[in-house]
DNA sequence: ATGACACAGGTACTGTGA
């Protein structure tokens, strides 16, 4: 059995500590890292070391964005896209080697799209878009079994949201969005395991906003997710958020989903 | 009602998140 998870961190340097509790308690075999916020050289490697995560590949920049992946076990780099062709550093892949050999991991961070839902009046908006259409055009061409992970900015369901009709015109949900995350999904057959594992319309936000208004009235979404190739899909035994750090101190926005693979 | 918070960089305040 391999456990994977995907977290959202909001800069890793700060929340090192998290990370290591969260790795000491629910101890996935490897763990993808998005937002972590700084350049490689700065990641703190040591820590991942001596939690026994020895294998790592960073895709680091320095201030925003930025994503990794750890592993206890082995992998080997396998790609980096830039899906806005831009210089941002939002996408790592690797191939998991020995214990699920030749699975390959996909770790996103899709843009967030600004805040007009409208890509004349927005740039980020139409970037968020293209960024999709690119990587739809990508998943037509793949040939290995392949899960990809990550904060995905889109909720894409109706109870992905807490409240679907007062969020159609907000980021994150508009129909433009969903349709287009759709195309991605349906250019491979994408299984998403949250809502395999989580049918719909059973709650299971993965993010609330810091203000503290929305936190405190349960206004989430459903914004990370987990996506399975067709032929790994059935490998797929559990799957779980981690919705408790959400309630830790200091915490990220993002809360970790695990899902679990009989490989 | 779309406000409210939090991060990095750099040391006042902006860009970003969604």
């Amino acid at each position: 059995m391999i456990s994977v998870a995907t977290w959202n961190i909001n800069s890793v340097r700060l929340r090192i500590d998290q990370v290591e509790r969260f790795l000491a308690e629910q101890a996935p075999d490897v763990l993808c890292l998005q937002e972590i916020k700084c350049a490689e050289h700065l990641f703190p490697h040591e820590a991942f070391e001596r939690a026994g995560y020895i294998h790592r590949a960073v895709h680091g920049q320095k201030g925003y964005h930025g994503v990794a992946t750890v592993s206890r076990i082995p992998f080997r780099d396998f790609s980096k896209h830039d899906w806005q062709d831009n210089g941002e550093a939002r996408h790592i892949g690797v191939e998991l080697l020995g214990p699920g050999g030749g699975v390959i991991i996909e770790n996103v961070y899709i843009p967030a799209g600004g805040d007009i839902p409208d890509r004349e009046q927005n740039a980020k908006f139409g970037q968020k878009l293209d960024f999709l259409g690119r990587m739809t055009l990508w998943a037509e061409s793949i040939e290995r079994p392949t899960l990809i992970v990550g904060d995905f900015n889109v909720a894409p369901l109706e109870c992905d949201v807490y409240d679907h009709k007062a969020l159609l015109k907000v980021v994150s949900h508009t129909p433009i969005e969903v349709e287009t995350l759709d195309t991605f999904r349906d250019a491979h057959g994408w299984v998403d395991l949250g809502r395999q594992f989580i049918p719909a319309p059973e709650r299971n936000y993965s993010w609330w906003s810091y203000r503290s208004y929305w936190r405190q009235k349960d206004q989430g979404r459903r914004l990370d997710h987990m996506w399975a190739s067709p032929s790994l899909a059935p490998q797929a035994r559990a799957h779980r958020f981690v919705e408790e750090t959400r309630r830790w101190e200091k915490p990220s926005d993002h809360v970790p989903l695990i899902t679990e693979f009989a490989l």
